[in-house]
DNA sequence: AACAGTATGTAACGTTGTAACATTGCATTG
DNA sequence: CAATGCAATGTTACAACGTTACATACTGTT
């Protein structure tokens, strides 16, 4: 009855190394990565993905063409993204406010939303020229 | 004195051009489209593109890979698209909501954000099964 | 063993974007 | 007008990102 696989997939492979990463990855970064792990094509990674993001265990990062894993598998709530254009770095929220007001714009307009994409882009608190002066 | 072009640049050529859409371009969209009009490589419009960008007077939409015209140029908050994935009409807003948002946010984790990108997909007021009833 | 379904491989191709360098058009100044 | 300088454009090649089509291998079930 158990349907779950016995081997790991290279769809764990690709999920266990974007969550060693603190910056998202490309697919063929994480080609390159996996090579060592059997990984040999573009289309294999791909395929990974495009399932890892269906389950909701990874975004992508629509300005970077990279993708990330997901901070905690499973929230349905459109993920916020901060992009430092400094380190690269990138930290995922999750906002109820600009989900509301996501919400409240499409209603004003008769927009139906299925997926936001929100990323902002900008300098972390660790690279901004330290703003707290007077 | 004056120190304004005498001719039409392909930037204002590729400017005219997106205004005249509905729906976004993309790069090697807008170079067929305008090969009539002496552009002749993929160089030269994302040339283009690059200077209307600074400008403010085209907006990329990054889930696309393509470019718009922006619907007021020199607005400074920043633009949210709503992307119809039926259709593929794309409509932008400015929304202070959506802003202040951004900002909240920001003041949270201590992020300097300077360029956001807002794009919610789903299905336009024209192509949703009508959710008017009870 | 046979089968079905999922996962993977391979190769080629299509799309998107950039780099490097040469050339042209046009305004200014001497 | 000639010379100069600068912005715009052209050309070529390439890098980066993503997909299609088809073949093969693995896994669990009967």
């Amino acid at each position: 009855m158990a349907t779950s696989p016995k081997r790991k997939t290279h769809a764990v492979r690709v999920l266990e190394h974007l969550q060693r990463q603190t910056k998202p990855l490309t697919a063929y970064q994480i080609l390159e990565d996996l090579r060592g792990d059997g990984v040999t094509a573009a289309t294999t990674v791909y395929r990974a993905l495009d399932r890892l993001l269906e389950e909701g265990k990874v975004h992508r990062i629509e300005s970077l063409n990279a993708f990330a894993a997901c901070c905690q598998a499973g929230h349905h709530a459109a993920p916020v993204f901060e992009i430092c254009e400094d380190c690269g770095s990138v930290t995922e929220h999750v906002d109820a406010r600009l989900a509301d007001g996501i919400v409240a714009l499409s209603n004003r307009s008769g927009f139906e939303p299925e997926r936001s994409v929100i990323e902002i882009r900008g300098r972390c608190g660790a690279c901004r020229p330290d703003a707290t002066a007077t």
